[in-house]
DNA sequence: GCCAAACGATACAGATCGGTATACTTCTTC
DNA sequence: GAAGAAGTATACCGATCTGTATCGTTTGGC
């Protein structure tokens, strides 16, 4: 293993033990057992267990949106459809059979003081996520972009606590309904073109 | 202190380090500290720590759920309003200064093995929370009422999970208005009278 | 008022925690 | 190929963890 690829590989591990034990509950020593490393390594790149936390959920935090942009804008075109096939994003992730939650609400779980950094990390991932969902919303032309983002929004996280405790992909195909349903009603700036501006018709 | 109010006195200072803390987070040391009481003490009303845990998440799966429960029953008769003012109920539970999170989803994701009688505790709290809905949502005749409650639920879940993390009481109101969106559009089993066969009108 | 149960206080056990120190080896790079 | 950085292995530190043992004191029920 080159040396650069320890950092990376150190930063998995404790990422798949965060996921699968909890922060507080995976130990150094589990982590770098799992890694196959010396403790001096992972204090040479990691100062503190906290610093490998924070390390890790960066990682985390840019992997999930670069996926869910990836996999959205792959999908359709439309903005409005966009906004839904975020759901299907979301069923992709809790279909894996290593979920066990958002690792991010887990994280704010385990350190609930609003001064804690990794609490802080953790709101910096969702306040992120609010931003692309408004960002769809505004280019649905959405009357309301703020609104209609924060609706998506609790409607992911309350399919992924739902999945968390019931360990089924239901409640995300559940949220896409609501969603559904409830963007239906909403108006826009200026109605959709019929036959084509570069998306498809909107949703019905 | 009568010997009866121990039990008590523990589970209430443990469930609101638990609350503060997380449960790793929170010792037994410092749980006898803040009960003034000592440690054989604890030891001999809960054989574990986990016994504890779990004797305080039933205390509160029954406190909150009658609290629930007798906050939207004196608020209306209506069953479809009742489904709505549970939201009403969410929100005093966020706007509570020591609101960090649901107790139950931060004891689910702190303990993930779906074995672990930690999670089974939320897991089962989560099951009654989601009964009541249907029972109210049955009330209501509405067509599916199973889907109404597991709809209801999403939002709640939704709504708590973003309050933990942005710390306003908003998402609460914003789930209410969601809710009542959608439950607008769904069928009923027979239309409501008009003019009182025991509540008001339905929602508009 | 006696007795047993429960209490408080403290010390301790054994494990584990995050983190450091030391000594040796293996790379990478000039 | 020398030098220095970064790796491994291991021992260790002090703190903290859950849980137990000991022992003297308080207390409630008969």
């Amino acid at each position: 293993m080159r040396r650069s690829e320890i950092r990376d590989h150190l930063l998995d591990t404790a990422l798949r033990l965060f996921n699968q034990y909890g922060y507080h509950a995976t130990g150094i020593d589990l982590i770098i057992a799992e890694a196959g490393v010396a403790k001096t390594t992972l204090y040479r790149h990691f100062e503190t267990k906290e610093d490998l936390i924070l390390a890790a959920l960066e990682r985390r935090d840019e992997e999930d949106r670069n996926a869910m942009r990836a996999f959205v804008e792959q999908r359709t075109g439309d903005p409005v459809e966009r906004l839904l096939a975020t759901f299907d994003f979301l069923e992709t992730t809790v279909r894996d059979k290593q979920f066990r939650g958002c690792m991010f609400m887990s994280a704010a779980a385990e350190h609930k003081d609003t001064v804690d950094p990794v609490f802080r990390a953790s709101l910096m991932h969702k306040r992120l996520a609010l931003a692309y969902f408004e960002e769809l919303a505004h280019a649905a032309r959405f009357a309301e972009p703020k609104r209609i983002a924060a609706e998506i929004n609790l409607l992911h996280e309350g399919a992924v606590a739902v999945a968390q405790i019931t360990r089924i992909a239901e409640p995300t195909r559940e949220a896409k309904r609501m969603a559904r349903q409830l963007l239906a009603a909403e108006e826009r700036l200026t109605p959709p073109t019929r036959g084509g501006d570069g998306g498809e018709r909107t949703a019905r």
